[in-house]
DNA sequence: GCAGGTGGTGATCATTTTATGACCGATATT
DNA sequence: AATATCGGTCATAAAATGATCACCACCTGC
């Protein structure tokens, strides 16, 4: 997955945007379109979106309502519309920030930073008795220490993150698998059974691992 | 613990801001001077900090350091000095915003709105006792935790959103199920009346989920 | 008050979704 | 090379849902 997804169809600012924050040691996709952007999301994903809203095909404001269905990756919207409503109606469709250009890109950069910091410079994920070392990989549940796969540590760790949201079982499988072929979401279905007996909770009566029936799990 | 804290010297400003702030549900403190914020966030906390940076004693900025040393609370940094250096210092000490003074009161709301989601996950739908909580998909009646099925809870959000509004058959179909067949509408009809076993109401004397004849149902 | 249409409701049952044990190839470990 | 672990697929079981049916109740216009 990438750490930053950029969506703006001016070719120059993209480039220069790209090249700015790699020297910062980001990893960095940008793409020139909303399809393209939503194309890319649901099959790598990514940490942070910075969203243009002038898009030669579709609107940002679609992209983002799209990007959002299903995650709460962030996203900034860059834009030069400077009016209150489409301000109003960014945020409201869950953009993190709505900044106007032009925009001073160390501002932009500093943003980014703090979302980062905040959201996912995390070295410990904690809930219900459960503690993720994200540093080490190492788990603990009620104080013992516990083995998990790599796949199962992942998966536990995104759910930890979003812990008291039912996430989509879609979702999960694109953020942990990447793809998405059909059969193939069988497999979350076992690791979340493994998940489950290493945490010693029965499905039927789960205090942790709990099943959202027709959407998807929660960790509570 | 109150939702938002204000910092804010301008007392003009602080209670337009306050009374705005409750009258959309928030539970609001305000305070006028650095030192008076640190000391009421030390004893009682708050989930979100809208501060100023001009103030009479200490500095903004120094407020905002000594609140990070323990807490991680979302900041929103509010300030009529625009220097990039200012906004750089603001967001550098673990501001998650900082807005220009003068500022669009509706923008700053769609902000506080936007970290009470992400952060608390409150982002809620409710109408006479019924509580839907979107995240988690959980809902509450008059206080006490019901299991809603998926579909159920899709119509009851639906219905929700558009409280007081009569919805005709045909649309809540489509919105739910997507197509709209002939005979299966009676399905509709064997959802609506789950929901009212559910949710305690009587067809006869509904109190929440009403029969509009020949129409369709409205949620009041 | 009657007829026809509209809405309500319990029961049934096929379908969809989820759970889980078994298996197996790939990869890492000793 | 032997062994263990991981991670994926398959087959099958179990569970929950939700569509439909059948029938009843109620409304409304005539």
């Amino acid at each position: 997955m990438t750490d930053i997804l950029i969506v703006e169809d001016d070719k120059e600012l993209s480039v220069l945007l790209t090249d700015f924050l790699r020297s910062e040691g980001y990893t960095v996709s940008a793409v020139e379109s909303g399809e393209r952007a939503v194309q890319l999301f649901e099959r790598y994903g990514a940490r942070l979106v910075v969203l243009d809203i002038n898009l030669p095909d579709m609107n940002g404001f679609a992209v983002c309502s799209k990007l959002r269905e299903n995650a709460d990756t962030p996203i900034l919207i860059v834009s030069a519309r400077t009016d209150k409503e489409d301000k109003l109606n960014g945020l409201d469709l869950g953009a993190d920030d709505y900044i106007e250009k032009p925009y001073d890109i160390d501002i932009l950069l500093a943003k980014i930073k703090g979302i980062f910091k905040r959201r996912y410079q995390r070295s410990m994920l904690s809930a219900s008795g459960v503690t993720l070392n994200l540093a080490d990989r190492t788990a603990e549940i009620d104080g013992r220490p516990v083995e998990l796969a790599a796949k199962e540590f992942d998966l536990l760790a995104l759910l930890i993150e979003n812990q008291g949201k039912a996430l989509k079982k879609e979702y999960l499988f694109s953020c942990i698998w990447g793809s998405d072929s059909d059969s193939e979401l069988q497999t979350l279905h076992v690791h979340i059974n493994r998940l489950r007996q290493k945490l010693g909770d029965d499905p039927k009566n789960a205090r942790r691992l709990l099943t959202v029936w027709g959407v998807g799990y929660k960790f509570v």
